[in-house]
DNA sequence: AGAAACATGTAATCGGTTACATGATTAT
DNA sequence: ATAATCATGTAACCGATTACATGTTTCT
């Protein structure tokens, strides 16, 4: 999903700025699975009304750079919807968390226990922001998107809680007790 | 994570080819959070070489091409030990199917339908797949890693089963009964 | 005093994908 | 027959990030 759609479906729900959609993305719950810089933006809003797509309407602020509002097209939303009925990309999850896990049995100890430690907290920290955001959510979309950002964080917390000793267990065995190797996936589902 | 350091690291545990390195991403459990296509792997490698960090010997082969099979060097350890010390990048999920759902309100009632039940075919077809892949696993950390997969994936589907409703309520009831707009987050962890 | 928010834009750079080129073997 | 697997490599292209440039107001 390029950013020029990411923008056209933005600005299909309301009038916007490069900095509003920015925003949006950064603060909302879609930021969780979608994102975009200015560098892109504010080109791609550029390429978008040279198509036709969008239009835009300058607002002049005291003290302020002048601000683009744009409003999507008729062709715009033509544009869009068909963008909407195109092959959805699979989903991609990136971690190089996960890629240095793989070489856990090289790492150091006490530095594989505090990369642990500093991941669950800063998915806890995630859980707390994108809970609230649920909270402030009219809308069904957002919460629903919210919803499932939880729903996987929430479950990649989990499993890392729960399977951690799998990896720390070799060399931890005196500080937290014998652990023999159990088999994988019996605490996958969290059920 | 760079390629560069993506092959090193592998190189680390076994001597292996580019086309090796490519397979071993494609098939194996790290190829959910890790991807390099050849395009970036043999310029890697080659870059790998140069700063000898990487060796290769060439081993011929009866009808086919020449197969470059690298091994690291102590520097090339050296820097990846290096590397993998680095502050960790966070995570990243991305999904056009969640920027699409986040549209489900424009979407024909049908056609949103559909793709919920393609993506939740697709994540039971990976969820087979993954499944098998730790039966394989020998060693802890690719079971470890292919085990996130799998609570992550898991999740995901699950989240969707519990809460298309939400989406597909509205234009919905008479064929799937009244439901009320309940609140968010109930079906979140599975619990 | 200094940082963060508001606000837009450009240019250099970059890492990576896609497609192309080549070609035998093996499985369907 | 045809597709897939094995095997390496290059070049064009592309979308996007990062950094830079500019400047006020508000919060800490």
């Amino acid at each position: 999903m390029d950013v020029q759609t990411v923008c056209l479906g933005l600005l299909s729900e309301a009038d916007r700025s490069g900095y509003e959609i920015k925003k949006l993305l950064e603060d909302g719950p879609l930021g969780n699975f979608v994102e975009a810089s200015f560098g892109a933006i504010y080109p791609a809003l550029t390429r978008l009304t040279e198509d036709g797509l969008v239009e835009f309407r300058t607002e002049s602020q005291e003290g302020r750079p002048d601000k683009k509002t744009y409003s999507i097209t008729k062709r715009g939303r033509e544009v869009f919807a068909g963008a909407l009925s195109e092959t959805i990309s699979p989903d991609r999850f990136r971690s190089d968390f996960l890629f240095v896990l793989w070489f856990a049995e090289t790492l150091d100890p006490d530095y594989l226990s505090e990369i642990l430690d500093n991941r669950i907290a800063e998915y806890e920290a995630k859980i707390a922001r994108i809970t609230s955001e649920v909270g402030n959510a009219s809308r069904t979309p957002p919460a629903f998107v919210a919803g499932q950002a939880l729903a996987i964080i929430t479950a990649a917390k989990k499993y890392l809680e729960d399977n951690r000793h799998l990896l720390e267990g070799e060399s931890r065995r005196r500080t937290h007790g014998l652990h023999s190797m159990p088999k994988l996936g019996a605490t996958v589902t969290g059920e």
